[in-house]
DNA sequence: ATAGTAATAT
DNA sequence: GATATTACTA
């Protein structure tokens, strides 16, 4: 398929995160192989630990096309560091990165002359492990670069994509070209096992459901006053995430929230009006907008569950929004101070108010709608970009030899789309409009509100839903998607969820998504929390991704939804069932 | 010098 | 539309 990459390179996705990568560390230190390895394992990258400088050049020997690069010590009693980049220079193309305590200039420079691509100083620290893959990929880019540029751009272009990795001790950029010499006999060798990733370019990030569940964890642990890029990025514990990501997220994220706020007021207080607006969309079920709005009010209201309520409203809202406040930055919306916020924890007050509204809305919301964002892009049957995204998502697998990248990518859409997908597919034929009007299918996801709360079930945003369904593709889905199982599941949850809410704004949130999870609420909790988890899962989740997949969608499908909504979390890929589940969520989460 | 945010570009 | 990048401010 072909994506619509910007890059003009053949390369469909070079987005995704070299996630797989295999290292080999070699350090007469254990303390320091165990720490190596930790990290490396933290940024998804495969590690192969070795103490000896001659074993390790043994490894490298039998498993020729075993590793994608080799990280050594200088110093070693059984050979010297420099003699092992030599031999790898020699017999592999491998980019190799020394590391000492010391940062003489003399040694770095003999590592550099050595063929050395990068020189880290002991301490090292994640972000010098995080891109480390760029070493891997700088053949590619060179060559990519040939075709579009000349060379020096290119090499930047990475560095700053990469980024951290030199940062602290990189070294001049003439170093890569040292290395580049083996490259160039290596360049062959790398191609294979480089190739499917495709070239390097620069990863888009996809802020799949996982990420964005983490996202929000984060920001609810931080509290909405204090939220930032920056602390953002440290709990979600994501390695390859930059603070730039997290705080375009972020920036993202408080439009929808302004968004939603802004809607909410004039809900509030021209809930007629809209009424009547819907109503002119949508003549059913608008009434409970009404409802809606006002539950919506109280901080409380926004609760996760109403959250599809609500972004049934939003959406209508929004069409109207759209035109006037895309935009505006202004619709920070200073409302209500956030009774409801200090729930969480911190101090609520302080922070601009505005924030603080919005941050009331987060929790809740984003429990909810982190699923229903990502999810529609991630369908693949929607749009061929979609599934390039997917299969980014699913992670960066660009092992080379591996198969199980190609794996995922092709199998997954089609076979998602078989189970789950179908009937949505089918219904290509069948326009959103047709959606909106089936109340019948809209019944499936109102169903879940019905049961949450017979209040909500007004909301049944059959005919909200109905308009955002048509806005996206995912929407179809969802509905097809929607099974009674799950959604009795879901609207136990919810109710949960409600009453939560109104104790602790943030909290609450996360915790509906638990519940709407299903059972493994506290497990993929602590996923999130934990940085390390991540690390540990996803990687895994690259290889066996695939696979389980394919195992728990179907099964899953047909048996809960919850289930799978927890799967998702440790598994990338199992998402799509996830959105499938919480379609109307995904639509107004972050429909800006 | 860094982090956060708004604005703008891709 | 989503995300990246830039520019500016604190």
């Amino acid at each position: 398929m072909m994506i619509t990459e910007n890059t003009g390179f053949s390369s469909p996705r070079s987005d995704a995160f070299p996630a797989g990568l295999r290292v080999l560390v070699v350090d007469d230190d254990p303390t320091w192989l165990k720490i190596l390895e930790k990290m490396l394992k933290k940024c998804s990258y495969e590690v192969t630990t070795c103490g000896l400088a001659r074993e390790a050049l043994n490894l490298l020997r039998e498993r020729k096309d075993g590793f994608d690069i080799v990280i050594s010590d200088v110093n070693m009693p059984d050979m010297d560091g420099f003699k092992l980049l030599e031999h790898v220079g020699l017999e592999m193309d491998l980019p190799v990165i020394m590391m000492s305590v010391d940062g003489e200039t003399s040694r770095v420079m003999k590592g550099v002359q050595h063929g050395a691509c990068d020189y880290l100083l002991k301490p090292i620290r994640m972000k010098e492990l995080r891109n480390i893959w760029q070493h891997v990929f700088r053949k590619r880019i060179h060559e990519v670069r040939d075709i579009e540029f000349h060379e020096g751009i290119d090499e930047i272009h990475l560095m700053k994509n990469g980024s951290d990795l030199s940062e602290d001790r990189r070294l001049p950029s003439g170093i890569d070209s040292f290395s580049g010499k083996k490259r160039k006999e290596a360049e062959k060798h790398d191609d294979r096992e480089c190739n499917d990733p495709s070239s390097v370019k620069k990863a888009r990030v996809v802020w799949t459901v996982d990420l964005h569940q983490k996202f929000v964890k984060a920001v609810n642990q931080i509290g909405f006053d204090k939220v930032g890029p920056k602390k953002i990025l440290d709990l979600m514990g994501v390695p390859w995430l930059t603070r730039e990501n997290v705080a375009s997220h972020l920036q993202k994220y408080r439009l929808y929230l302004g968004r939603l706020q802004k809607e909410k007021e004039l809900t509030t207080s021209f809930g007629g009006m809209k009424d009547s607006d819907i109503s002119a969309k949508e003549p059913n079920g608008n009434h409970c907008l009404h409802d809606l709005v006002n539950k919506q009010q109280c901080d409380l209201a926004s609760g996760s569950y109403n959250i599809q309520g609500n972004k049934n409203m939003i959406q209508n809202v929004d069409l109207k929004m759209h035109e006037a406040d895309l935009k505006c930055t202004v619709p920070k919306p200073m409302e209500e101070p956030k009774k409801a916020i200090d729930g969480e924890s911190s101090d609520p007050q302080k922070s601009s108010s505005k924030k603080m509204s919005l941050n009331h809305s987060f929790g809740q919301f984003d429990s909810d709608l982190e699923f229903a964002a990502v999810i529609p892009k991630q369908y693949p049957w929607n749009e061929e970009t979609s599934q390039a995204q997917f299969s980014r998502e699913r992670r960066p697998h660009f092992q080379p030899k591996r198969g199980f990248n190609t794996l995922p990518l092709t199998y997954l859409p089609e076979n998602i789309q078989l189970d789950c997908v179908q009937p949505s597919s089918s219904p290509n034929s069948r326009p959103s409009s047709i959606d909106r009007d089936k109340l019948a299918e809209a019944e499936m996801k109102p169903a879940y509100v019905k049961n949450r709360s017979q209040g909500m079930e007004q909301l049944s945003p059959a005919g909200c839903d109905g308009d955002l369904f048509s806005a996206q593709p995912g929407s179809k889905l969802t509905n097809n998607q929607a099974f009674k199982p799950t959604q009795s599941a879901v609207c136990s949850m919810n109710n949960h969820s409600l009453d939560e809410n109104l104790e602790g704004g943030m909290e609450s949130a996360g915790r509906s998504l638990n519940f709407a999870s299903g059972t493994d609420y506290t497990s993929w909790d602590e996923n999130l929390h934990s940085g390390s988890l991540q690390g540990d899962f996803q990687p895994v989740s690259t290889g066996p991704q695939g696979i389980e997949f394919l195992n728990y969608s179907e099964p899953e499908l047909t048996t809960e939804v919850p289930t799978f909504l927890y799967d998702s979390l440790k598994f990338d890929f199992e998402y799509p069932f996830d959105s499938m589940e919480y379609p109307v969520i995904d639509q107004g989460l972050f429909i800006v």
